[in-house]
RNA sequence: GGAGGGUUGGCCGAGUGGUUGAAGGCGGCGGUCUUGAAAACCGUUGAACGUAACCCGUUCCAUAGGUUCGAAUCCUAUACCCUCCGCCA
């Protein structure tokens, strides 16, 4: 969330800044309550010194042996009159905080104006797109011919938008895993993580899932469970409510987890096939950095993400998100879209964030610069690093011979028994 | 699932109703001493809000309520941790 004292003392600029967004969020209402507020605090806190001097005098007369029961009964007239007060304070606090929770994060000034992911800037792009001399297939019929996706069967356990992978696919998935993980660990100096699928509320609140986009998770019934969408909720919220020192920063953490999103909303969209799944992997990367350092962040996070397609040698294009595309709680992104030779178009394989302090705002996640500084607020940020299914799907059509077959990429062999090609299985 | 025990500052730990934001120790920071360091000694040492800062004030002893003129201390609920029993991958 925003900073409600920053909006206090920039209306303007934040008004503005989220307007480009195309909302107005009811700030001119926010600041009337703030002021409020104050008053009342104000009001609150002179009637409890008034009230602790009082209790005070109280105890030492008692010691000395006077009678006290004048005085106790002003001292509980003055606890009513903070009663009342309190009551008044709380209940405009929370609906300050419902209003700043509702309000999204302020775009970066280099985030393109536009209404949706038409307006979303090309950055730069990598790759070529191989040039097929044959028609080339979908994943989907890709995978069904090996006899290594099964989505049919998928559906009789849970239904449409899951996916069953068999014998290769199964272990190419895993192979994928192991190498992007291997990777950012290795490589990037990621630290790995392996969080609980399940969060609470609170994460859920702590990184911006709810309460507005409740609707797009899974519930645990009769529990405050909520099945994560992404990795990035455990892994921001494993530092809540900390004070970290500023030799720490930044801090880098990677994750592989399966992701659940009820996708409510998308129906028609990717009907079929392993672009848009119930229950996807991914592989997460998440950082907590120190303000200056956020812009930087958010280019190494992104090149990280690259490096893995790179890797894969697989085409992709890098965007910018517009203001109508951007996240809620995000000030800028960069989608990575990968090359999807059967559509002929890219498609998002990852999406990388920079969150500047409005998450870890609402976490409560901050550092200190040293022993005696004032605790400041982190910055965060996120990327897909990445998509496991999505990458497959990738490999599956990039890869892909006219005989039906698919080769395996280099990076994954060692990975799969030194096996360089998908052949079509009996399996099952 | 059953029965107990616990949760106090960066850490350990005292504190069962009245200047207790909290003894003591460790750690940290500053200083004295020293050629330098260690030791010793002295001082200091959390966070939020009002406020940009000082002073000052308010709030915070797991969380939320309650009792009381006054709560870290009493009561209730919840969360988490630990031990034992049962069950279990």
């Amino acid at each position: 969330m925003l900073d409600i004292r920053y909006i206090r003392e920039n209306t303007d600029k934040v008004k503005a800044s989220l307007l480009r967004r195309g909302g107005d969020y009811g700030i001119d209402k926010l600041t009337e309550l703030d002021k409020k507020r104050l008053g009342l605090v104000k009001k609150g806190e002179d009637l409890k010194r008034q009230k602790n001097e009082v209790s005070q005098l109280i105890g030492v007369r008692k010691k000395a042996g006077e009678d006290t029961t004048e005085i106790q009964g002003e001292s509980r007239k003055l606890g009513e009159k903070i009663e009342k007060t309190e009551i008044e304070t709380k209940r405009i606090a929370v609906s300050i905080r419902e209003a700043l929770l509702a309000i999204p994060n302020v775009p970066h000034e280099s985030v393109p104006f536009g209404e949706g992911d038409s307006d979303n800037v090309e950055v730069r792009k990598w790759g070529e797109p191989v040039d097929f001399d044959f028609l080339p297939k979908n994943h989907v019929e890709i995978g069904e011919g090996l006899n290594i996706l099964d989505f049919a069967r998928a559906a009789k356990l849970a239904g449409s938008r899951f996916s069953l992978s068999k014998g290769t696919a199964a272990a190419m998935e895993r192979a994928l895993i192991n190498f992007m993980v291997d990777t950012h660990t290795s490589e990037a100096g990621y630290v790995e993580i392996a969080p609980p699928y399940l969060v609470n509320s609170e994460a859920m609140t702590g990184t911006g899932q709810l309460p507005k986009f409740a609707e797009d998770l899974y519930k645990i019934e009769n529990t405050d469970y909520w099945l994560i969408p992404t990795s990035e909720v455990p892994l921001t919220n494993i530092f809540s409510n900390e004070i970290l020192l500023f030799e720490d920063l930044p801090i880098s953490m990677c994750s592989f987890t399966p992701c659940f999103r009820a996708e409510a909303g998308s129906y028609g969209r990717d009907t079929t096939g392993l672009i848009r799944q119930h229950q996807f992997n991914k592989v997460e990367l998440v950082k907590l950095v120190a303000p200056e350092d956020g812009e930087k962040q958010l280019e190494k996070i992104t090149e990280n993400a690259e490096d893995i397609l790179k890797k894969l040698n697989l085409p992709y294009r890098v965007v910018t998100l517009s203001t109508g595309d951007l996240g809620f709680s995000a000030t800028k992104t960069y989608d990575i879209e990968v090359w999807v030779p059967s559509q002929g178009k890219y498609r998002e394989i990852s999406s990388c964030s920079l969150f500047t302090d409005y998450q870890a705002r609402r976490m409560n996640i901050r550092f200190k610069r040293d022993k005696k500084a004032k605790p400041e607020y982190v910055y965060t940020l996120n990327g897909s690093g990445l998509a496991v299914g999505r990458t497959l799907v990738a490999i599956l059509e990039n890869y892909q011979n006219k005989n039906g077959t698919v080769t395996i990429p280099e990076v994954l062999q060692s990975y799969m028994g030194n096996i360089n090609t998908i052949e079509k299985t009996n399996i099952l």
